[in-house]
DNA sequence: CTCCTTGGAGAGTGCCGCTCACCAACACGG
DNA sequence: CCGTGTTGGTGAGCGGCACTCTCCAAGGAG
């Protein structure tokens, strides 16, 4: 398969294309010689990645480069390779620690682990990323006056550990740790306008239910 | 209180405050004479919504423009004012039809408003723009080969409705049917980072619970 | 009276995800 | 073996967006 036929199955104009081989999205075709490569199936998936985690998850493409790079990091055991790869998708603006509305929320996030029992993630979280925009997420929350707290935000968190568990069994129907780890991050990201979407229309439907339509 | 203050009060440059002023996010003050306005707390809580969803939802300023005004719009009842403030929020690329994928995901998101028994979302389905989102990610996930079908996906949509049915039940703790709509633009906005974070929070757990730390 | 601040508005900035234009080196049908 | 078209590679340009800067004349404060 050459470039034109990589733009022509995965619907990706062949100029993006070479975009992302320079941008180190695609890792580059086998070089036959100095101006034809050979492209495989794994490419094309690979693109398809690329493309589903910037168009619909709106990953940055610095972002989107980073996450892969620990995908196809084979000398990582799948756990870690899993974490790296989570660490990295997160983009949200720092914390402003001045604020006392973000050291509310810390405190507040902390007591919510310690509540779910999500050991692990309290032992990370001083570092962890997604820790981080858990605390910026919450502020926000606390700044608009929304009395939020541990006890009304735990049955969120049991929920997702339930879809989290959902998400892992059925990863572990597929073979390898790439494809594993692979799975996850489109997970992490794709999931997320999917819940967005069900979350929207629970509440239209919920709201049209109690009130009817005035 | 005056720009200056509004802007010393909630942490955004007066060139910022100028610009959403502008742009219609924020209501004009109370204009004293031709140098001087005046800004009420108001101004200050519909400034600090503004920031919410413009810097933690990734609202575009036009989006926000828009969803506002509807928030704003007395002439609505509740159902209705809140169902087009919801639908003023997504901002996702239209579905291509002449692809497969969004047909087939198109037919699975039908089966699964019926397998959730959600008949107003049904209804309004052609039209709704959170109907359509929903269709744009699914079909992403098809295309990526996840066996994406309608059996798999009610659980989701069930824990949705329990986060909205949350939601509707605190929200009927205030008082205004603009604040009720506020609260729930706010919610479908900003709980959205908190559900992302605790996914993936979730998604470390469970996987460091399974494999360990390898 | 003097200096500062105000609201208003246009133009500029920086980033980002492409997209275009152009190149010499080659592939391939006839 | 020739002519046309395509390849990978690269620099520059574009359009959108969220600000941000700069300037202005009209007031306000001390």
């Amino acid at each position: 398969m050459r470039l034109a036929d990589l733009s022509k199955r995965s619907g990706v104009s062949t100029a993006t294309i070479k975009y992302y081989l320079r941008e180190g999205l695609l890792p580059p075709g086998r070089q036959v010689n100095a101006t034809t490569a050979e492209y495989d199936e794994g490419h094309l998936r690979r693109l398809r990645l690329v493309r589903a985690l910037i168009q619909v998850g709106k990953v940055p493409v610095a972002t989107a480069r980073e996450v892969l790079g620990h995908v196809d990091d084979e000398s990582l055991g799948r756990t870690i390779r899993l974490g790296a790869a989570l660490w990295a998708l997160p983009q949200d603006a720092e914390p402003d620690e001045a604020d006392p509305a973000v050291a509310a929320a810390r405190t507040e996030v902390g007591r919510l682990l310690e509540l779910l029992g999500w050991e692990t993630a309290r032992e990370m979280a001083p570092l962890s990323p997604v820790h981080r925009s858990l605390v910026v997420a919450v502020a926000a929350l606390r700044r608009l006056d929304y009395p939020w707290d541990a006890e009304l935000m735990a049955p969120y968190g049991a929920l997702m550990m339930e879809v989290a568990r959902r998400e892992l069994d059925f990863m572990e129907t597929h073979a390898s740790d790439a494809e594993q780890v692979e799975m996850a991050v489109a997970s992490a990201v794709l999931f997320q306008p999917v819940l967005r979407a069900l979350h929207r229309l629970a509440q239209e439907e919920e709201s049209a239910r109690r009130y009817g339509i005035e």
